[in-house]
DNA sequence: GTGAAAGCGCTAACAA
DNA sequence: TTGTTAGCGCTTTCAC
């Protein structure tokens, strides 16, 4: 294994100090007023044997990484895995690389996480919350690091964030529903407290109380396996014959729906008609195509990175915390007539 | 922010030396025969005080960094991210972290990313490589580093590797078609000279080779935008009617070939039967459900993170190369009658 | 304009 | 059994 070259290497060859060199390297020559004909000398014999700083060390002093730590739900989940893929281009094209994670919506996991992210010194951090994790969020933020949530956000602490327009969403959807004749329309979503879901559930509420329909909302357990939540739907269709259509609160349930439908021998949208939340590509290929709520995953990962780089690069303190929500667009496919 | 307690504030609480300290911390306090009185005294005030070693120092010290460069085409693609999901699991479990980046099969962003790599002192390397990065991969190799190759191998530069049985996944799947009575069998696939490319290639050749049939190759460029893919396959469509089968070479290729049949208005399998590479769990529920090669996703996980903590955790320099070579399964399904 | 030297937090050889 | 001390490679203050 070739041997490693410090600034030291560089120095002794040249016959310089490794200050100087160390100048010179971060762009500092011109306020020191250092010759350009050492400057251009330095830099030739740089580039010449390889020499790479040792950003290890250079993060130890200077307690920078140029590291955001991404605490994603899933990162096996399409939603989050080509979030996931801008962020990291556009995060390296600012010139920071990404430690990633997947929380699995577990608080001590996450937790853990973030004690590991801060004994790496990553700069920033781009969080997908679960719920339980409020005091860690403030504890980071109290301490000065630049925290940017997306998907959901912790009402009792104040972050930036970047999230959708859930509540019109499924407001939306649901209405879209209605206005085709539907009645017996069921919300199956996650029992769960995070913002997201809740405000999707306000939205499918708010449209049905609206048109004075009876709710129908299907919770089913965050850590069900896709298996399980088949079955369940299954057993929900054999109860309840009279549901003429569905809106599921997210991707997996959505996806999950679709192969109870199918078990189930109903027609879709003769039968039953389905909304699923987040689209996909195979949405469209499907029969009958899908109905979705679409998420604009491009602008949901440049506004996060967006802010975050904008935290990131301001020294002044206290800001206002930024909070932006983003629009869905409903995809009308034949799903829902 | 309150300031981070160093190895030496513990030391002075305790009235004792940072040495005793770092090794009661390093679990080698029986080894220099610490008295447990005084372990569990220092062990009880890092906890109370909730004191965590600078991890980067340590780092700079030891040379070790416990984090693992992982290096994927595209974590955007379902196939790469559930890998990367399952890796990164596994890693955790091993005390290891992962940073990770798509290389995009751009060489010389996958040369930036493994420099990046090496200044951020990564321990090991797992890696889809592109071509053209040989050399950087033989660097890494010489220099001591731990690469775990995956998806696809070198063939000029000995590394251990994890890759599916491509040639007989291709073989056995053009030989079902063969069986089920098509003759005019169409292979989809990119130009690319990767290993896992050629081999499924040579596998489709093979089985219309055996049974004396006419090939029909078309290759598309890597780069290619979905869209152009789609009216690239329509366009093939209508130069080529009596087309009666299509084998897809990779997870992409088949959607956008779904989407171009569906376009082009042919009943699948009537008028054309049709393969895909990877499954999908959509494909199940697909009008007519898609008959697919499946990887063994989990099994590749496991055997690249049980290679390279190998690797890790053995001192002795020159091992042999490990080539696993793992099973694909053809799942069959209604697209290909 | 350039260099000496301190120090970031940690580990480990060597002393005691 | 515990402490002293020399670095790991870098930045930055201060002196010349």
């Amino acid at each position: 294994m070739k041997k490693k070259l410090s600034i030291v290497d560089i120095a002794n060859s040249l016959n310089i100090s490794k200050t100087t060199v160390s100048f010179i390297l971060n762009g500092r020559a011109q306020e020191k007023r250092i010759s350009e004909e050492l400057v251009k000398r330095v830099l030739e014999y740089v580039k010449e044997v390889g020499y790479k700083p040792n950003s290890l060390a250079k993060s130890l002093r200077t307690g920078k990484s140029h590291i955001i730590g991404l605490l994603v739900q899933d990162i096996s989940n399409h939603f989050f895995a080509t979030i996931a893929r801008q962020i990291e281009d556009l995060a390296y094209k600012n010139g920071y690389k990404i430690i990633y994670s997947s929380t699995d919506n577990d608080t001590q996991k996450t937790q853990e996480l973030i004690t590991m992210f801060r004994e790496r010194h990553v700069d920033g951090y781009i969080i997908t919350p679960p719920d339980g994790i409020e005091d860690d969020i403030s504890d980071l933020i109290r301490d000065g690091f630049p925290v940017v949530l997306f998907d959901r956000y912790l009402p009792s602490v104040p972050t930036d964030y970047v999230v959708v327009d859930n509540l019109f969403s499924t407001y939306n959807a649901t209405q879209y529903l209605i206005d085709n004749g539907h009645k017996n329309i069921v919300f199956i979503t996650y029992s769960s407290i995070q913002t997201q879901m809740i405000e999707r559930l306000e939205g499918y509420e708010k449209a049905m109380h609206q048109s004075k329909l009876k709710t129908s909302v299907t919770e089913i357990d965050f850590y069900a396996s896709a298996d399980s939540i088949v079955k369940l739907i299954l057993d929900f269709f054999e109860q309840n014959k009279d549901v003429d259509a569905i809106l599921f609160g997210n991707n997996h349930l959505g996806k999950c729906g679709l192969k109870a439908t199918r078990k189930a021998g109903k027609r879709v949208p003769e039968d039953i008609a389905l909304i699923a939340f987040d689209d996909y590509e195979l949405f469209e290929l499907y029969t009958p195509a899908v109905t979705a709520i679409a998420q604009p995953i491009s602008e949901i990962a440049d506004n996060v990175i967006n802010l975050l780089m904008e935290r990131l690069n301001t020294t002044t303190e206290e800001q206002k915390k930024q909070h932006i929500t983003l629009a869905t667009e409903l995809i009308v496919r034949d799903s829902s007539k």
